[in-house]
DNA sequence: TGTTTTTTGTAGCAGTTGCTACATTTTATA
DNA sequence: TATAAAATGTAGCAACTGCTACAAAAAACA
């Protein structure tokens, strides 16, 4: 690898960690070059301009995201198991971040603004992946029905914690255990 | 009704229409100004800074969510019947704007940023009234806890909407009736 | 070693941001 | 009607936005 290429994928590891502490808000290009130690300048000598530096670096945050949940990968687990255990991680100071990010992503995403919706559908796709091979269920037809429950559901707490709401989220598991109860 | 007092609400009422119809993105004094027929410096007047432009436009709009709710108040639904009913609802022309809107506040209001988070919370907990109100239950101690579990499938379901995304709320629902029944 | 790329610095441009100072017109009040 | 108050226009400021022109230093290559 060239120097050029180690510089830059240096820079986009360190784009990549302040997007996950700061989030997109306020990451316009002078802030992002002196938190990565560089100037604005050499960004777009990089990155060639904005979006692509964005592009680049949400790519990553997701490509760590399922580098994530792939070592994180455990015995398969009945659903409303797994959503407890989702409830607790997407609180998790490691996963946080990400579903911040994600939840920033979201409106950007929303009518097919590129590139967000691109990496927002993804992202997606990856998580409802995961649980699909995580669900552990009665029968195979099951899986992605039940798989995209569990999507939706921890999307739904996903919000709740913006809000910093804890009550919901556990008020809805007990409502649905008590209705398979 | 001082003339005033007047201008401020008609001027409210213009700038709640919007921020349905654009969003919070882009929504700096000039092109603010202009859409809803006035000036900058006449917004700064009339609500003294952004923060409280944006607080008064964002109260109304959710004034006119709760409304809306009230008005739409129907007979009681079980819990399948009622997110069908609301998986639809939130993508009707009529309702999208406040769901865009909502998903643009959260974000903002990570964190408990001042004035979204109180909005934001507002919001949520009138969503979650509606929801009490409508479900029709077996028991009364069911009422909050299905409503919860309501509320964070139905927000799950704004998610994928802002994606384009229409089969996993619909697998989603498949799910969770194949789990009740 | 000499030459051509690549990398980096300095400076700045044109547009936007929230907000303000100052002046004028219009309205309400006495 | 005279005076105070509220409403509106014009202009601009200082900070920030993404991005670029120009030039020097450093590295790669011949």
């Amino acid at each position: 690898m060239k120097k050029g290429e180690r510089r830059r994928a240096e820079l986009l590891e360190r784009l990549a960690d302040h997007l996950l502490t700061h989030g997109l808000q306020g990451a316009s290009l002078r802030p992002l070059a002196a938190a990565v130690g560089t100037s604005d300048r050499m960004l777009l000598h990089y990155f060639g301009d904005k979006e692509e530096l964005l592009t680049a670096s949400l790519t990553l945050v997701s490509q760590r995201l399922i580098t994530m949940l792939d070592a994180a990968r455990l015995e398969p687990l009945p659903i409303d198991a797994l959503l407890t255990m989702l409830a607790g991680m997407v609180k998790d100071p490691h996963v946080r971040p990400y579903m911040r990010l994600w939840l920033e992503l979201l409106p950007l995403a929303a009518g097919g603004q590129a590139p967000f919706h691109t990496i927002a559908q993804r992202i997606s796709a990856t998580l409802r992946g995961w649980i699909a091979d995580t669900l552990q269920v009665d029968t195979e037809e099951q899986r992605e029905l039940l798989a995209a429950l569990t999507l939706t559901i921890i999307e739904g707490f996903v919000m709740f914690d913006a809000l910093g709401d804890d009550e919901v989220p556990a008020a809805a598991l007990a409502g649905l255990k008590l209705k398979m109860a």
